[in-house]
RNA sequence: GGUCCUGUGGCCGAGUGGCUAGGCUCAGCUCUGCAAAAGCUGCUACAGCGGUUCGAAUCCGCUCGGGACCUCCA
């Protein structure tokens, strides 16, 4: 069995994954507030807890991956004053909120669906577990840990601080996080600095409003995924992820929350994925550096020279760990749109490889270092360091420069197919799987003709088809054993 | 201001005490009618200074640079 290392935001070190009750593992990761467009930071923690949902399917664990949709009780600007961030966008595109979260939510799915992003196991909404949160939120207050003024319900994190240690997440000490907040105006009806709205009073002209014990109101932002988190993965369970700018703040009050209400610390392993930055600075929605995925996509963007394919993308964020920050830029984009190329060119090349005796390399100790690179805490680069030695090992062998046996070949097409498409969860472009058999049979004779003008010397007739060839897109390869075509 | 992270070759990016990933770029070679593809080789890097050690990119200290969080954000 294999032995997994996650490094743990909980205890800042590297621990061994052991699950609550193997094989089942639950899994959590807060979701998008769809109330506008995903950005590129967003989805590559998204692709991060993919490809760990992946590998840990790929062990063999039978994991309850949990992703909520906040489509609810985000405010702008301060935790209790503002507007309800779906409200405003509402009232800017003159939509019904419902039809901001609806729209908004079609559109995550798309960009999830073109990053090859498996759909979690569950994908729970805020706005569908209102009862679930009113509950949790009366636990809270019955235990103790939360008090109501005016129809809002706040978290007493000083009191809370008496028994459990509030900032633990990010190692900081109470007086510490109070030394960051700004003094209580008289506005404020909250009684600490730190306390935090878990349930908060609708203002007359608010849209999106649910009955509760105080009032009609909404929840606050933290509550949702303690509550859907409990529902589907009980008090305790494994894993619970995020981008690391939630740390500090949602993570950290989700924890209170839960232990507050079922007297248990919620999770084991928390990991935070790092943040996308372009030129060095965090992109994000506020600083108005980013670009959107279709954007990305179509290279319908100032900051870009060109369109990237989805996969290319994919394969560039996996070439970083998910730990460390990522940095955007087109040379960076280009040289993996490269890569990625080179690595599923010897996909192509692998199904036509020709089996020898014997074998020139040890490919169970290349699939072991494979399986190594994950363990230690899904280092996703080094597994494709790794993967590239394959590549260097077909193109090799495909070139009659080594020798592969027929079991060793089988291998192969087992590594790729495991660590190329079912943990990192990358797929070959879209366009060369349209290609169809009559295309196949056309460019077949089309090499046929070449080679019988190559063979005549006939140069000017086999370059011009090379060359227009090119033109219409399509490459031609000239080995040793013929010409092979890609598009 | 407080807390914390970080600085690796032309670019991106792994690597936490010795065996110096990988991708891309550039140059050369092999193959080839030529080119592309592929293979090989090279450009032999760890911000600076000092310390610990038989030995440090990796540990410690200082200096300089970059960033994050503390306020909505994956």
């Amino acid at each position: 069995m294999h032995r997994l290392f996650i490094t743990n935001t909980l205890t800042r070190t590297k621990e061994e994954f052991k699950p609550i009750h193997p094989p089942l593992v639950g899994l959590y990761v807060c979701g998008p507030t769809v109330y506008s467009d995903v950005h590129l930071g967003n989805c590559r923690t998204f692709m991060s807890f993919d490809m760990i949902y992946r590998y840990l399917v790929h062990l063999g664990y039978k994991v309850r991956y949990v992703r909520n949709i906040t489509d609810a009780g985000h405010l702008e600007g301060d935790r209790d004053e503002g507007d309800d961030k779906f409200a405003k966008k509402a009232k800017l595109e003159q939509l019904e909120p419902m039809e901001i979260v609806q729209k908004y939510t079609v559109g995550f799915h798309e960009v999830m669906q073109a990053f090859n992003n498996l759909p979690p196991s569950i994908e729970p909404t805020a706005t569908g577990h209102i009862c679930e949160q009113i509950e949790m939120v009366k636990e809270i207050i019955s235990n103790g840990y939360a008090y109501e003024i005016n129809g809002t319900v706040y978290f007493d994190v000083e009191k809370y601080s008496k028994s459990f240690n509030y900032g633990q997440l990010t190692n900081r000490k109470l007086e510490e996080l109070l030394e960051g907040t700004r003094e209580l105006s008289g506005q404020d009806e909250k009684k600490g600095r730190l306390d935090f709205a878990l349930w908060i009073k609708a203002k007359p002209e608010t849209l999106m409003k649910w009955p509760s014990p105080w009032g009609w109101g909404f929840p606050g932002w933290h509550i949702e995924c303690s509550a859907m988190s409990n529902k589907y993965l009980g008090d305790v369970f494994d894993i619970h992820g995020g981008g690391m700018d939630l740390q500090a703040t949602h993570h950290t009050n989700e924890i209170a929350q839960s232990q507050a209400c079922k007297h248990k610390a919620p999770v084991n392993y928390w990991m935070h994925t790092n943040m996308l930055t372009v030129n060095g600075v965090r992109m994000s929605k506020s600083a108005g550096n980013g670009f959107l995925p279709h954007e990305l996509f179509s290279g319908n963007h100032p900051l870009l020279e060109k369109g990237y394919a989805p996969m290319a993308v994919r394969f560039f964020m996996l070439q970083t760990h998910y730990s460390s920050t990522l940095d955007f830029s087109n040379e960076a984009l280009q040289a993996s749109e490269k890569g990625y190329e080179r690595l599923m060119d010897s996909l192509a090349t692998l199904q036509n490889l020709k089996s020898s005796e014997q074998s020139d390399e040890d490919l169970h100790a290349l699939q072991q270092k494979c399986y190594e690179a994950m363990n230690d805490d899904f280092n996703t680069p080094v597994l494709i360091a790794h993967l590239f030695d394959a590549v260097r090992i077909i193109n090799s062998c495909n070139d009659g420069k080594l020798k592969l046996k027929a079991e060793d070949i089988a291998l192969l097409k087992k590594l790729y197919q495991d660590f190329v498409f079912d943990v990192l969860g990358l797929k070959q472009n879209s366009e060369s799987s349209k290609y169809s058999e009559v295309l196949d049979k056309v460019m077949d004779l089309v090499l046929d003709i070449r080679a019988k003008a190559k063979q005549e010397k006939n140069f000017a007739l086999s370059d011009a088809i090379r060359d227009k060839l090119n033109q219409a897109g399509v490459q031609i390869k000239d080995g040793k054993e013929g010409s092979s075509w890609k598009v």
